[in-house]
DNA sequence: AAGATAGGGTACGGTATCGTACCTTTCAAG
DNA sequence: CTTGAAAGGTACGATACCGTACCCTATCTT
């Protein structure tokens, strides 16, 4: 029941891999409108036939796509476990948010988020409470625990990590996505540099 | 010469207008891909011929038409000369700056600008260069005044401008593009409020 | 070894869209 | 009133694209 499923579950799962990671390359490219089926057909090989027995039409396979690719940009976005000092953390996490949000992939799941948010409102929204606004929230934690230990002024700690975030991409962001810049790690350096030490009034 | 010129030059500009009018509430509702000319047609009535007269192809309406909204939204996003104290420049100047930000407008601006960053690449630069950008050099240079009067600390007016602009979005731009959470005057006023708060140690 | 099942390759139907062509109507000038 | 240009109204050609059909190959189970 299981034995002849299972080998070719593998192979199954491989072309839908394939399918996914043709897919994402050239709707980041190019967007949704602008792909075709017939695109992604090409570039993945085989028969539109395999392709549509995985994925039954545009819309879906937009969706997973866009839900493995969100999986990973979030999953690079959780914090890790913050030992260090509250600089040393500030710092950390600012350069660790940053990286990911200019990243390739990072430009690229935004663009695609931003331009069909009116057609796919949960993957949208999905992508902004589980990606921006949790990382927020885990600041925030971060912070509440610092301030009891009276090292922070008082203020609301999830007011304070939306202020430091948005400090933090300053206009990084809005440059990159609107007139195509790119960030060094330098300039990320000194930008989150320049965020914790107005965060921390040094 | 110019008598039997005026009259039809005043129909044509009001007929250009229209059009354009008719082709940014589709295109900000819809956007570029999903917006058919036969659609602007219909909304603008008239003759395709007419429309095509006016401009050439879609691309170019869709130049023109971005053109205007954007100048009209740079426009807005131009600060009125600061005359009053450091903290109510700061906050009325961060509340203007939201305030376009997340107009109905603004926003769709800003999702047809990220969606069509790539095939309009001049199109979103300028857009960045003239708003956000410029607005953050106009408050730099009002941040430097001060410095200079002794009432601010020894930061680049620069980086601490758009450490400022960049508290102030928060997550409430992000929220709004992404999640299609709306954000009432007041949200606003307190968002800016802590900004200014922050940013002034408070 | 033989058949079933998944996949490769390609052609096709139906539809939407861009931009043009053609004819009619309006309207201002002489 | 006549005339000519601009705009309305609509049909059309060409193309692109989505999703399906058809047929052939290969791989895996029994």
């Amino acid at each position: 029941m299981s034995a002849p499923v299972t080998p070719p579950t593998d192979k199954q799962a491989a072309k839908r891999d394939e399918i996914l990671n043709a897919a994402w390359e050239i709707f980041a490219k190019e967007g949704f409108g602008r792909t075709s089926m017939d695109q992604i057909h090409a570039c993945v090989g085989g028969s539109k036939r395999t392709l549509y027995k995985h994925f039954p039409n545009k819309e879906e396979l937009f969706e997973a796509m866009i839900e493995r690719i969100s999986g990973r940009v979030i999953k690079a976005l959780k914090p890790r476990s913050a030992t260090e000092s509250l600089e040393a953390t500030l710092f950390r996490m600012g350069v660790d948010y940053l990286t990911v949000l200019l990243s390739e992939d990072g430009l690229a799941l935004y663009r695609a988020m931003t331009s069909e948010a009116r057609h796919f409102p949960e993957l949208s929204r999905d992508f902004f409470e589980n990606g921006p606004e949790a990382a927020t929230k885990s600041l925030a934690q971060f912070l509440s625990l610092q301030r009891s230990k009276g090292s922070l002024p008082d203020i609301d700690p999830e007011t304070a990590a939306e202020l430091f975030l948005g400090a933090v991409r300053g206009n990084l962001h809005l440059s990159a996505v609107l007139a195509g810049r790119s960030h060094s790690p330098e300039v990320i350096h000194n930008k989150v540099s320049d965020a914790v030490r107005a965060f921390l009034r040094d």
